[in-house]
RNA sequence: UGUCCGAUGGUGUAACUGGCAACACAACUGAUUCUGGAUCAGUAGAGUCUAGGUUCGACCCCUAGUCGGACAACCA
């Protein structure tokens, strides 16, 4: 059995196989290192359960670490959002949370001991100048002025950056490795600016804050982490990675990259994401429009759907864009079988049973979910008067139409065969008001007759009985795929789906009553749907997880 | 006119490290069903970016191209 998941590793699997043969690593610890700056996103949640997945499966460990070392763009709200989100995925960092501020200390530390060895130096030019004497990619950078500071010289300034004797931007400290490395990242990179802003953990104490690339994998290395995963943007910072560690003389780590995941009809960008809720595209982080991992909870997924799309996607180097359909079919497989049966209407049009009687009322039972017996039955209450969906009825039939038609018969559902006399329109509209039919009280469900084979069945609500309720219809948010593509300053407005929200009052059968927040169940032949937060006694509100398979792509073939 | 990375059906990921390309999603067909869902059975779809080379044999190794991506924040 090992031997047989041994076939199927990914290429970050084969690594660590090799470092644990060749004895460079003796265990696996992995990180997951978020920076605070906005809450995660599907996405992301493919980094954590390839992280924490890897910890898991070699027995070893796997740390949250935040990474907050830009002040100006962290809040404790998204420290919260991703410690919850992270939670509701299914993982445990037990007692390893830390955050990069912990080793504020410690990485100042380090920074002057490359001073001291004259591979650091304090630089007073301007953020502009920095960067017009970088070069380009293909051009050779110049050497700063202040790049030749004799070491007391640096440290002096260093100590006095920290002390906040400088204003903002006036001096940085940075690394003395090559102006013309073919590498941009290797021209003399920033290691510390001057910031004075209040941290959200550290508040004041400092004014210097280190840069990601000399965070990062330094603290890797004081966590002891054998295997740093990041995204492939990372990789041309790996030579930098390595050079820190290196230098200072730490344990080091090995950072490998993958391809981050990119989902069609999806943006997938924290600053785009940002920019939905702060200009109201969207009604917060958690819309269950949002591709966020708040959003997915909010909208109806299950852990259990995101962890298996992940492993389902695998992990590569390659660029790659997932089709929706498989996000939806991880959802699908794993409603199908958790979440009970509910009848429900969302577009009513009245059936009248001309022959049942006019006050009768009875309780069909039905099954509460048939992919799982234990859930149980409940009774439905059934009467003279119902309501069906309106695109269930055809006066004139289309030849694969299996359902209510004039003079046809059909099956309601744990009820009774039903046949349609005659239909009622308003004279205004011309619209149909009701539908006369006539009940055969021999076919009730679990009666003998009720076997006689009809075209179709159809969902129902009693109508005096029926529960209404506010629907919200979610659709996707985007109809275009890789809205990434649109030009500045109107990044995702041109791909906006209008209809991505219709809001409906549809009837219910009672039973929904009792359910509560949060609780998933399946319309009968809508779809999925979940008991949204905003439910409140006497109000019940219902997202749209995701269709049943397929309506939407047919629906848009029409 | 640079460095690094990548390239396998419509989409993703595999291929025992050189042995006649597999799995999932999507599509299609049929069976079944008191959900046009689910389930079950089946079909179609790539010869692995191109051109050379090594080899009995190449998705895998070598060479040269082509195409795509990343890199020029005091962001991460």
């Amino acid at each position: 059995m090992e031997e047989e998941k041994a076939k199927s590793l990914n290429f970050i699997e084969e690594i660590i196989n090799e470092d644990l043969k060749n004895g460079v690593y003796h265990k696996v610890h992995t990180r997951f290192p978020p920076e605070p700056n906005g809450y995660l996103h599907i996405g992301h949640a493919k980094s954590i359960c390839l992280n924490f997945g890897l910890g898991k499966k070699y027995n070893g460990q796997t740390n949250l670490r935040f990474d907050d070392t830009n002040p100006v763009k962290e809040e404790t709200e998204y420290v919260d959002s991703i410690m919850e989100d992270v939670r509701w995925l299914g993982f445990d960092w037990e007692d390893r949370l830390y955050y990069a501020s912990d080793y504020f200390g410690q990485l100042y530390d380090y920074a002057v001991i490359l001073i001291k060895k004259g591979t650091a130096y304090v630089c007073d030019m301007s953020a502009e100048e920095i960067s017009e004497t970088r070069g380009t990619p293909t051009r050779p950078g110049k050497e700063s002025p202040f790049r030749n500071r004799t070491v007391e010289a640096n440290l002096n300034l260093f100590a006095r950056m920290k002390t906040g004797e400088f204003p903002d931007g006036s001096k940085v400290l940075r690394a003395r490795i090559d102006m013309a490395s073919p590498n941009m990242h290797m021209r003399d990179p920033v290691l510390y600016r001057i910031l004075h802003a209040n941290h959200h953990r550290t508040g004041d104490e400092w004014c210097i804050y280190p840069m990601y690339d000399f965070a990062h994998g330094q603290s890797d290395s004081i966590e002891g982490i054998t295997h740093s995963i990041c995204t492939l943007e990372f990789e041309v910072h790996r030579p930098l990675y390595d050079w820190f560690i290196r230098e200072i003389g730490l344990y080091a780590p090995r950072q490998i990259e993958f391809a981050r995941l990119n989902l069609s009809y999806t943006i997938m960008s924290k600053r785009k994401l940002l920019q939905m809720v702060r200009e109201n595209f969207v009604n917060g982080w958690d819309d269950p429009r949002m591709p966020t991992i708040c959003g997915l909870r909010r909208r109806g997924y299950t852990p259990e759907s995101i962890r298996n799309f992940a492993e389902t996607i695998g992990v590569a180097k390659r660029d790659n864009v997932i089709d929706m359909s498989l996000l939806e079919f991880c959802i699908r497989e794993d409603l199908n079988k958790r979440s009970n049966r509910i009848m429900a209407v969302l577009n009513p049009v009245k059936v009248i049973l001309d022959n049942y009687p006019e006050d009768q009322v009875e309780e069909m039972e039905c099954i509460n979910n048939p992919e799982d017996e234990t859930k149980g039955k409940r009774k439905v209450p059934f009467s003279r008067e119902l309501y069906i969906e309106r695109e269930d009825f055809m006066e004139i039939p289309s030849k694969k139409f299996f359902r209510l038609s004039e003079g046809g018969e059909v099956r309601l559902k744990a009820g009774y065969i039903i046949k349609c006399n005659r239909v009622i329109k308003d004279p205004g509209t011309g619209e149909i008001s009701e539908i006369h039919c006539t009940y055969d009280p021999l076919t009730k469900t679990g009666m003998p007759e009720s076997n006689r084979k009809v075209k179709g069945t159809l969902h129902w609500v009693s109508a005096k009985h029926a529960v209404t309720a506010e629907v919200r219809l979610y659709d996707r948010l985007f109809i275009k795929e890789n809205p990434d593509d649109t030009e500045e300053g109107k990044e995702f407005t041109a791909y906006l789906n209008p209809d991505s929200l219709k809001t409906v009052t549809a009837f219910i059968e009672p039973s929904a009553k009792e359910l509560a927040p949060g609780e998933k169940l399946q319309f009968e032949r809508l779809g999925y749907f979940c008991v949204d937060k905003d439910t409140i006694p006497g109000k019940m509100v219902f997202n749209r997880t995701v269709t049943l398979k397929d309506s939407w792509t047919k629906s848009e073939k029409k």
